[in-house]
RNA sequence: GGUCCUGUAGCUCAACUGGAUAGAGCAACUGCCUUCUAAGCAGUAGGUUUCAGGUUCGAGUCCUGACAGGAUCACCA
């Protein structure tokens, strides 16, 4: 039992003897004292004053006295209106400190037997990757590492979006204008290549557009007339019928985009367990339909297409086929939902999707609920804003996109510059010195996408957003390196910190206390973060903790410190904390360095 | 027009799910490197939480209605 639910159990005994009431545990919830008032955890007795029937200071006063009578920790209290503030002895700190120290398996829950697909990512095979999807990828991949440290399996799966008509047209433009290029005579990556196509597309196609306006067509004619956009249809019926000339230029369009998706997934530092590819799967959940049908879930209009009636659930009637028998977009998504369970047996199944399709997987989901799905319940959209610039949105057909090879690589520069401006890389070899630009870089821009709530929209400011100072990525990375420098101190001038019972310490110091308080949290923000898929909790307590740390940094001594065993403790405390950070940034997909 | 999301300091964000005097960072200003990394620490200043009602011991948080920004509502994906 931990300490807040021994107080927890306490209080309810103390409304059990005293009042003779039965409290349910759950409705006991202890709230964090404000900084101003003495007491590490406060009791709100307002709710309670219907049971006590006293007033809210008398209420407290009489619980407070319980407590300090009967629960063992618990050394004092006081009592402000109805707020009960409880102070805890410095042994059990002490005792807490020296738990979560001597714990192996710190930072991760035991495993809870569910098995959870994290689906991420899942880019279009006609353009490179962009700013909105580094938020989509680290979000993503900071989820993983949150609900494993909870105890899950998890499985990660890119659902990789290769067919369509937007493939087609980077075909079109490069059988037209390619020349037979390749990324290697290009010297360019494929995924930039294709997207290059795309965008040639795009201008000739308005061309034409624009030719037929001229002629005097309106502007929907002009775009369905367009002999581009014909072409790419016509390759598209090509492609579902298998023609091996253009199957077998979209195999080789394809291979180079991958190659280049490779290159930034690992720049990223993402990776995925599972690939899912939609020229596989579109034709999927035919079956579902007549499942549906079957179950009376769906019906079919006069035409022979295929709705679903969700006007029960606050929604309208959606079309799940076509009158022509062919799918739609959900159609796919029912299957590949399926077809998940099917290969993993997934006892929950997220997306992490933008916001602009939230109304998408709301029917999704309650249409698999509908058909008694066993994963039903489990699915869970992870819905976040766009980000945008301060010219407007982004839109790669105007190649007003911030594209996330350049983006990570001016900001390793940009890591690298403020590095030797301090000038912190002396007795760093190259090698060094280019992996730490490339972990503070790639930290910055992690945090910063990841510390706010997913569902706001978010600018990103080229020059002004990203920072290294405050809260920021680089600021927790530092205080881990300050820490990692006093460790290797402590090795060379021969502390023994790490098997030290501690006996002897009776008095902490408040910074000290505080930072044990803050380090006993950590389990408690993985859960958080767990049942609220929300990387920023972690983000937020990591800039907690380092903000702490800083403060008992410079507050106290640590190699002057003439008390050998307080000198001990404060390196055992500060390996605890860069234990947590290091152990917190890595659930964000952050590194962090030992010396910067 | 219907539905959903967002609105908190000049800017970027918090606020433990209804608790105390709404907190951080950036920008501005003042101190602190002859003790462990100043990418740091301490402090000053900055607020009618978009607005108007309501619910109650208590509302940034819940309800109603405005206002503003965004998304979405295709036999597109």
């Amino acid at each position: 039992m931990n300490l807040e639910q021994e107080i927890i159990y306490s209080i309810q005994e103390a409304f059990k003897s005293l009042f003779a009431q039965d409290i349910e545990l759950k409705q006991i919830a202890l709230q964090p004292t404000r900084k101003e008032f003495e007491g590490t955890f406060t009791f709100v007795v307002f709710p309670f004053l219907k049971i006590t029937k006293l007033k809210p200071e008398d209420s407290g006063n009489k619980i407070g006295s319980y407590l300090k009578e009967n629960c063992d920790p618990v050394t004092d209290f006081n009592v402000v209106k109805g707020f009960v503030n409880i102070t805890v002895s410095e042994s059990s700190w002490l005792d807490i400190f020296k738990k979560l120290y001597s714990n192996p398996s710190f930072g991760q829950l035991p495993p809870n037997g569910k098995k959870v697909m994290v689906e991420y990512s899942s880019p279009n095979t006609n353009k490179p990757l962009h700013l909105g999807h580094l938020r989509n990828n680290f979000l993503g991949y900071a989820v993983t590492g949150i609900l494993k440290a909870n105890g899950y399996e998890v499985i990660k799966a890119n659902l990789v979006n290769d067919r369509g008509i937007h493939i087609c047209k980077s075909m079109v433009a490069y059988k037209h204008f390619g020349k037979g290029e390749t990324p290697e005579s290009a010297g360019i990556k494929g995924d930039h290549l294709a997207g290059k196509y795309y965008v040639i597309f795009d201008k000739a196609y308005k061309r034409q557009i624009n030719e037929l306006l001229e002629n005097g067509q309106t502007e929907e004619e002009a775009k369905k007339n367009a002999p581009l956009i014909l072409e790419a249809q016509e390759m598209l019926r090509n492609w579902e019928a298998g023609d091996a000339e253009v199957v077998k230029l979209w195999k080789t369009m394809n291979a180079w985009v991958y190659e280049g998706f490779d290159a930034t997934y690992k720049k990223m530092g993402v990776d995925f367990d599972q690939f899912y590819y939609e020229s596989d799967t579109y034709l999927l959940g035919k079956n579902i339909v007549e499942e549906g049908l079957k179950k009376g879930v769906f019906y079919k209009k006069e035409n022979g297409s295929v709705w679903v009636d969700l006007s029960d659930e606050g929604l309208d009637e959606k079309l799940i086929l076509r009158a022509d028998g062919t799918s739609v977009y959900i159609t796919q998504d029912m299957g590949t939902c399926d077809l998940k369970y099917h290969d993993f047996k997934i006892d929950k199944s997220v997306y992490v999707v933008g916001n602009e399709q939230d109304y998408h997987f709301d029917v999704l989901f309650k249409i698999m609920r509908k058909l008694g799905r066993p994963y039903g319940e489990g699915l869970y959209h992870l819905s976040y804003g766009m980000v945008d610039l301060p010219t407007g949105k982004m839109k790669s057909r105007d190649g007003t996109v911030v594209d996330a090879d350049d983006l990570i690589q001016e900001m390793i520069a940009t890591a690298e510059s403020h590095t030797k401006e301090l000038g912190k890389i002396d007795g760093f070899t190259t090698e060094q010195a280019e992996e730490l630009y490339e972990i503070l870089g790639l930290g910055a821009l992690k945090y910063f996408l990841l510390k706010v709530d997913p569902k706001k929209r978010m600018l990103f400011n080229p020059q002004e957003s990203i920072e290294f100072q405050g809260n920021t990525g680089p600021f927790i990375q530092y205080s881990h390196a300050r820490i990692a420098s006093i460790l290797r101190k402590a090795g060379q001038i021969g502390v023994d910190y790490s098997k030290q019972s501690f006996e002897n310490l009776s008095q902490l110091e408040n910074t000290e206390r505080d930072l044990i308080v803050l380090l006993n949290d950590f389990e408690k923000k993985i859960i958080l973060a767990g049942e609220e898929y929300a990387p920023s909790v972690i983000a937020q307590y990591m800039f907690d903790v380092a903000k702490e740390y800083n403060r008992f940094y410079a507050e106290l001594p640590i190699f002057n410190e003439t008390n050998k065993e307080i000198q001990a403790f404060r390196v055992a405390l500060s390996a605890l904390t860069a234990k947590t950070i290091q152990e917190g940034m890595q659930l964000l997909g952050i590194k962090v360095p030992d010396r910067m």
